[in-house]
DNA sequence: ATACCTGCAAAGTCTTTGCAACATG
DNA sequence: CATGTTGCAAAGACTTTGCAGGTAT
């Protein structure tokens, strides 16, 4: 597996965040960041229970709700807002800022990591008073195959 | 009401779009074009229904969802994807690039104009040889209210 | 031993769809 | 008057919740 380099210390750090905030390392648990970590998609709910189940067979679709419910608490996953009107989820990699383009023909989802927004913020700050901790873009196109066949 | 001044142009415009391709000008169609343009808000599907119901009493929540569906695909409307899981929705102005700021704490919306993006458009799309159309940014934080009593 | 956690099924919420009556162009 | 549109209610899709039994620490 093309991350596996980065498996180890990541699962660690999830799994003491879990703990020291008084929650329980479970096998469900497990099965759902372990394949956060290994897959280089942007799972849904249903991706992550039908890829988690076997793993982990018998694990219920309330479960996978709320650990990625507790994975967001704890601020280890980032939930992408789409306009599929539901969630896709993808695990925190320390020092990885990056966005999303999506193909509005094929809907595959990649990410890219030119980021000048932080140049903004002082600007937008200073002119909503808002106090900006945090920031997502998506960008809409056409990707190179669904480009060149339309 | 302030914006009153843009009030016709964009309601003859609309107007025009719907029937250019072949939809009509109903009753319930109008009074929620004319709230979405009177509006500084952004409202979602409930919003809608409830505010329209004033004008217009009796009109389906089923008719707002087809409204709104319309709308967006003759590009009238911009849809909001925020973290809430449902959607909200902004009647598209001419000449009105901007983006939003949500208040982490009592979820107020404001828009900003400033955005640099148009200037890595090119980088991504060589980097990723994706074609980009849109883009939109949403960032987070707190509202100077919110975060003078925090 | 004591929280916490799980799967299940039921309940909840939001959105879409089929349909007969109606309205627009 | 042909075609699109509407409100309604039912169906569908997705998410949350209550609970009794199970499990991590």
């Amino acid at each position: 597996m093309a991350n596996n380099f980065r498996f180890k210390p990541l699962l660690e750090k999830i799994k003491n965040e879990i703990k020291k905030h008084g929650y329980k390392i479970t096998g469900p648990r497990l099965a759902i960041i372990e394949f956060l970590i290994h897959t280089e998609g942007h799972p849904d709910i249903d991706d992550l229970y039908s890829e988690v189940s076997k793993d982990y067979p018998g694990i219920g679709v309330a479960t996978v709700y709320r650990t990625m419910d507790l994975l967001r608490q704890l601020n280890l996953i980032n939930t992408l807002e789409l306009p599929e009107g539901r969630q896709r989820y993808e695990i925190i990699l320390p020092e990885d800022h990056h966005h999303h383009l999506v193909c509005m023909e094929c809907k595959r989802i990649v990410e890219f990591g030119n980021c000048n927004f932080k140049h903004l913020v002082e600007d937008i700050e200073s002119s909503t008073r808002f106090k900006i901790y945090s920031h997502s873009t998506v960008a809409y196109g056409l990707c190179p195959h669904c480009s060149a066949s339309s």
